[in-house]
DNA sequence: CATAGACACCTTGCAGTGAAAGGTCTCGCC
DNA sequence: GGCGAGACCTTTCACTGCAAGGTGTCTATG
């Protein structure tokens, strides 16, 4: 299976980081390894595409940052969810459970149920 | 549940609009009425949305169009796949499952397979 | 006949997003 | 000293969904 396009991803990023921050604080670059890691070859995530939604999701107060220094002795900014961030969180989950919903409806259309 | 967001429909219009001419011909205001209905309350496309999807679509040749006239004696402009097209939705198909397995895998994370 | 409303098409402009490319600094090690 | 990896960052770009606004036609209604 090839990579997974951009457009694929669109919107999605953003959900998977906060569910990585739900598991405890971290930083970008260990949210990078986290997330590629996980994905196997389906994700191959660069520093340029996390750390731009790291920023908006603290701008928006979705998480909160922390600088840190961390077991190698460099600083680190450590990130974790907002009381917002999780409410947020929930609502991405069901806007996931929906496009599911919404895909698997026109994707696999089991013989149209005989239009009334 | 609330209607799905830009973001996270993003990408995965194409898809759906692929998907539905996949059974068959079909013109851009019923596209719209097709997703629409069987998406129920999740997806509610407006025309603003559809066309430009499909003159890319067109664009890029994974659609051929026809004018015809329809039941009702108006002009409609008539889309079917063409083979790139049917190639494309394939792979739309995989990139669809692909994204399905990494959001499972990072949203679910069911406690975490004790790293070897 | 005139008006309204559904059908059916279209375009322009905007905001948001992922990603590549390029850049900085620090620490530990050779 | 120099190098690689860890860790951070920004700028720029192409693409996408969508709101808004616009055109024309057919049918039905008053």
């Amino acid at each position: 299976m090839a990579r997974l396009r951009k457009q694929t991803l669109d919107g999605n990023i953003e959900t998977l980081i906060l569910a990585v921050l739900e598991q405890g604080p971290s930083y970008g670059y260990q949210i990078g390894r986290d997330l590629n890691q996980r994905a196997g070859e389906l994700l191959q995530l660069g520093e340029g595409t996390i750390y731009p939604v790291l920023h908006r999701l603290e701008e928006r107060e979705l998480i909160a940052a922390t600088w840190r220094k961390g077991d190698t002795g460099r600083q680190r900014k450590y990130y974790r969810l907002t009381p917002k961030g999780r409410r947020a969180l929930v609502e991405n989950r069901q806007q996931w459970a929906g496009l599911v919903q919404v895909m698997d409806a026109v994707l696999q259309p089991r013989k149209r149920p005989a239009r009334a």
